[in-house]
DNA sequence: TAAAACATGACAACTATTGGCATGATTAAA
DNA sequence: TTTAATCATGCCAATAGTTGTCATGTTTTA
C-alpha cells in the first residue's frame, strides 16, 4: 500500500502545483529523480493530463485543475448525484455545465449494468420542470463571479422606464421558476431591490468594497414585516381553500373547517393589495373578501376599468 | 500497481456480494486464503464497513451498498456537485436525502481550505428558491418507487369532489414550483390526468402490467395541440410586453415593436380561455384583447360577477 | 466432538520497487 | 558553440513488499 499512497500524495501535490520539475518532487518526497519519472509515468497512465517540456527551463505541467483524493461512492450515492443534476436539467444558462457533464460521464462509466439502468429509468421518470424559457441569461456567470467576489457593480438594467444604469452591491442570486433573480443593495439610496438577471444588459465591476448587508439566506427567509399592515379576511369555499393552499404567501393563513370550506384571517402589507386583488378576482365566488374595504374597492375598480376597456358590443349577437 | 488493482477488484466484488467466505474469494481470484485475509484487513483499514462472523456458517459481511471504483474529481467538479445539491435545498420531501448528505460530507472532507471556502461562499450567495411549503409529500418516495418499477397503482386522491379511489399507470413525477406532480394514465377511461403527489392520501401497488404509454420527457414536451383552436390577438403596451414575456405559455408568441410596445398573435385552445382571462384582467389597459370575442366576453362576465359579489356600498364614504 | 469458519504468526520463495549510473535528446542561455 | 538544465529510457544490484504454506488458536453450530 505504500506505493499507492505515495502516488496519491504526489498526484495531489502536482495537480495543485501545476508546473514543476522532477527534481522538485524528488526533494519534496525524499525519493530519487529516477523514481519520480517512473511515478509520473504511472500517473499519466492513470489518466492525469500531464505533459513535459524538454530542455533547460523545461519541466512537467498538469493541465487539469486541482484534483481531489480518490473517493469511494456507493451506487446509491452516485444515483443521488444524477438525481441532483436532473433537477437542473431545465435551466438554460447554468454555471458548472461542463463540470456536471464530466462528473456524469465519470460516474456513469463506473456504474454496473443494473445501476446504469436505474439511472436511465430515473431520468425518464423524474423531472424538475420549469418553464424552458426562450429568455437567455447570458450574464449569469459574470454576475455570479462578481457576487462571489463581493464586488460592487454598475449595471445596465432594463426596467419599465427603459434601460437605466444602477450602482449596486449584490446580496446573491437565486433561481425561481426558471428565471434568475438578484437581490441587491442600491447604493444611491441604500434600499434593497430585486433584479432579474436576464434584464441586466451590461455589467461593469467596481472594486470590492465589502459593504456587508444581509446574506441571501436571510433575505429569502425574511418574513417581510408589513410596513403598512392591513387585516385581510376572506371566506373560502372548499375549492377556494384548495386554491389558496397553493399560494405560497397565503397558505399558512388558510384555516379549514371540517366541511372543507374555510377562511383566511391574516395581516398583509399595503403593497400586496394589488397582487391579491388579481388572485381573488380569479377565484370569484370561491373567495369572498370581507376585509379590507380597500381590496374590495380595488377589485371593483378593476372590474369597472375592464368594462370600460371592453364596452358592451353594439351587435352582441 | 498490481496489488492495488487486485484490491479494487476485490472491493467491487465483495461490496456487491455483501456476504461471502474467504475461501470463495480465494477461489474466484486464484489466490491463497491467507492473502484474502490480509486483503480484507487492508480494505477494512481503508474504511470498508466489513465485519466477520466466527464459526461454522460464519463469513464476512459488507454493510454498505455496492461501491464504485475510486473516482478522481477535480475541485471544480466537486463544486458543481455542491451546486447541484444546492438546487434541491428548498424541497421539503426528497428521495436520496441521506445519500446527498454522505456525498457532501465525503467531498467536503477531501477539499482543501480554499475550495472549502469557495463552497461555503457559493452556498451563501446562490439559492434555488421555491416556496418552502407547509405542504408535505410523505408518499413521494413510495410513488417514486412504484414509478420506477412501472407498477400500476390504486390511489386515494383528494380532489374537488372529496377523496376518491383511482386506478392508474403513472407516467412519471416532476417537481415544479416546490410541488410534485404525477401525470398518469387513468385506466378506467384511458385518459392522461395530472395528479398532485401531496394530494395522494393512500397507495396500493398492483402487479406491474407494463402498459407503455408515453414517457415523462414526451409528456413534458408535448406542445398540447389545441383541440379546439381559437385565434388570440392582443395589443400590448411596453409594460404588457414585459409581463407577457414572463408567461411561459405566451412568451414565444409575443412580438415586439421597436418602440417597446407589441402584440400577441397566436392560436390557443378553448380550455386556456379561462386562464388567459385571469391574466388579461390583471394586465388591464396594458393588454387589450381584440380576439377572440369569447375571451372578451369572459373578462366582461367575470367583471360583472365580481360587481355582483361586491355591490356598490350603501355608505361609500 | 468434529467441521467450518475467522485470526494471526513465522518464514522462505518470489516479485516489485528503488536508487544509482549511463546514455541520449532537447532547449535556452552564456 | 558550448554548457547547463531538463526529460526519457535502459540496466542492474540492493532493498522492500507480497505471497503461499504451515502451524496454532478461537468461535460457532451440527
Amino acid at each position: 500500500m505504500t506505493k499507492a499512497k505515495r502516488l496519491i500524495d504526489i498526484l495531489l501535490f502536482v495537480s495543485k502545483k501545476k508546473k514543476f520539475t522532477a527534481q522538485e518532487i524528488a526533494d519534496s518526497f525524499h525519493i530519487s529523480v529516477r523514481t519520480v519519472h517512473r511515478y509520473l509515468l504511472d500517473l499519466s497512465d492513470m489518466g492525469l493530463p500531464i505533459y513535459a517540456e524538454q530542455g533547460r527551463h523545461g519541466g512537467y505541467t498538469v493541465l487539469s485543475n486541482a484534483i481531489l483524493p480518490p473517493i469511494l461512492f456507493t451506487e446509491e450515492e452516485a444515483v443521488a448525484i444524477f438525481f441532483a443534476f436532473q433537477s437542473l436539467h431545465y435551466y438554460r444558462d447554468l454555471p458548472f455545465n461542463t463540470e456536471m457533464k464530466s462528473v456524469s460521464q465519470k460516474l456513469y462509466e463506473s456504474l454496473q449494468k443494473e445501476a446504469k439502468k436505474k439511472v436511465d429509468t430515473l431520468q425518464s421518470y423524474i423531472a424538475f420542470w420549469n418553464p424552458k424559457r426562450a429568455i437567455t441569461t447570458p450574464l449569469l456567470t459574470d454576475v455570479l463571479e462578481a457576487i462571489i467576489n463581493q464586488s460592487q457593480l454598475h449595471i445596465q438594467y432594463e426596467s419599465k422606464s427603459g434601460i437605466t444604469s444602477k450602482h449596486i452591491q449584490p446580496i446573491g442570486v437565486y433561481a425561481h421558476d426558471g428565471l434568475w433573480y438578484m437581490p441587491a443593495l442600491l447604493l444611491s439610496n441604500e434600499r434593497i431591490l430585486l433584479f432579474r438577471v436576464d434584464r441586466i444588459k451590461g455589467i461593469k465591476i467596481s472594486e470590492a468594497n465589502h459593504k456587508t448587508t444581509m446574506n441571501l439566506q436571510q433575505w429569502l427567509e425574511t418574513d417581510y414585516e408589513p410596513q403598512q399592515p392591513i387585516p385581510l379576511y376572506v371566506e373560502l369555499s372548499s375549492e377556494g381553500v384548495r386554491q389558496c393552499l397553493s399560494e405560497p404567501h397565503l397558505e399558512k393563513a388558510v384555516v379549514r373547517h371540517s366541511d372543507g370550506t374555510g377562511y383566511i384571517d391574516t395581516i398583509i402589507d399595503q403593497h400586496e393589495l394589488h397582487f391579491n386583488s388579481s388572485l381573488f378576482f380569479r377565484l370569484g365566488q370561491h373567495a369572498i373578501v370581507k376585509e379590507p374595504y380597500a381590496l374590495i374597492q380595488l377589485i371593483r375598480q378593476h372590474a369597472y376599468e375592464l368594462l370600460a376597456i371592453y364596452p358592451e358590443p353594439i351587435e352582441p349577437l
